[in-house]
DNA sequence: TCTGTTTCTAAAGATGTTGTCAAGGGGGAA
DNA sequence: TTCCCCCTTGACAACATCTTTAGAAACAGA
């Protein structure tokens, strides 16, 4: 069950919206005290706060801010047709959405769930390759294809990254011993082929014998 | 050419970067003077902005805010591992796309192609050669025409990619023989034929039998 | 220090590309 | 038509390039 941090002036919106959200399914988390906001939104930990921008008092820009530090949940702004859209707009670049008021029950309940399910999707592995059914994570070291994995080493790791991040592409041997030895000019060019070797062996047994094609007097491609 | 704006304190990383991207075929334009990144930024209009957040003077939120209102090319954010990664994937979520340091170059190339392409919008990049319904990609080594494609040695790559060059006109011998063996006086006249022969025969098999002609006593043309 | 892993060097083996050869074809000029 | 010369073509051998294996050296973790 989501909890969902209604931050709202109007009691009888409080009320309806509350009332709505526990219909849909949601755990509504009203907000009456509105000096500690913070506090509140830090102890409850929402999955998601709804942020009426026109609140007395305190700055919604400010708070919104401050919001985003304490807690990581995604926020949805509900402001007024007149007010300066573009800075909200700006404010939500951040993933989270905005709705103008007056809006429509189907829009905000299909916005709310569009940024639940972004959020709660878990937190995209930031450094991984995916090429041709491979998916190769680089801070792990390790391919997967057809459900199998396999550790490689930091050499075959290079060459794999470095060919995948020119998918289709033929990369000259030059260019993937410069990726590998920077520069290492009495470096065995031969050390290159034994380390493709073994990143083909590895990959033969992930169950895709064949990923890496050898274009003589070329180099390599995926 | 696609210039790639880099905010960047470090000048060892500064250095290293216009490098790396100047051998990927990328125009670097290092910042140097961090007094009016904006300005600079709205001249050069780059096509990317590479932005580290660790920024000395300058909060990088900020920065990156009036960033997004001055120009319109996508953002790549670099930061530190532990900084607020939350925070940088809320401000990158717009399209954009950060990494997190130490990176390893070619996953920086492969993020720095893919926001690219992204929102060029465009295809390919101009690594294709087109020319009477044949389409030759350089980097991979394949012609294809009707559909269906062939992978070319280095020598008939060579010779299509001269053809290609200068569509319709003739194109002698000598020239050719230059283009593949620049100045291996001592090669068999002969030898060019043979690959020429053998390039015709892969046009054959993708269903362009004829295209390429050959003028007698002056050379080919497509 | 020991042990297991990873990387490099060396050398032999495999393979595709390329150049050479030799035997035709077929324009084009006489 | 005839002949010559340029070009084509297929076969083959040579070669360069790549692969693979094995063992030594370097490295990292216990």
């Amino acid at each position: 069950m989501q909890k969902i941090m209604v931050i709202e002036d109007d009691t009888a919106i409080q009320e309806e919206l509350a009332l709505l959200l526990e219909n849909e399914g949601y755990t509504p988390l009203v907000v009456t005290n509105f000096t500690d906001i913070l506090g509140q939104a830090v102890l409850e930990r929402p999955d998601l706060i709804l942020l009426d921008i026109g609140l007395p008092r305190r700055d919604g820009f400010s708070l919104c801010a401050a919001l985003r530090k304490a807690v990581s949940a995604p926020i949805i702004f509900v402001t007024s047709r007149d007010a300066g859209v573009d800075e909200v707009r700006a404010l939500s670049l951040g993933g989270d959405d905005y709705i103008t008021k007056p809006y429509s029950v189907p829009v905000l309940l299909a916005r709310i769930k569009a940024v639940l399910r972004r959020s709660s999707g878990e937190p995209e592995p930031a450094d991984t390759l995916e090429a041709g059914g491979l998916r190769l994570s680089l801070t792990k070291g390790v391919v997967s294809a057809n459900g199998k994995t396999a550790e490689l080493t930091r050499n075959e790791l290079q060459i794999l990254a470095c060919l995948m991040a020119h998918t289709g592409q033929i990369v000259s041997r030059a260019d993937l011993i410069d990726a590998l030895w920077d520069n290492q000019i009495y470096i065995d060019d031969n050390t290159l082929s034994v380390n493709m070797t073994r990143l083909r062996g590895k990959l033969t047994e992930i169950g895709l014998p064949d990923a890496i094609k050898t274009r003589r007097g070329m180099g390599y491609q995926l």
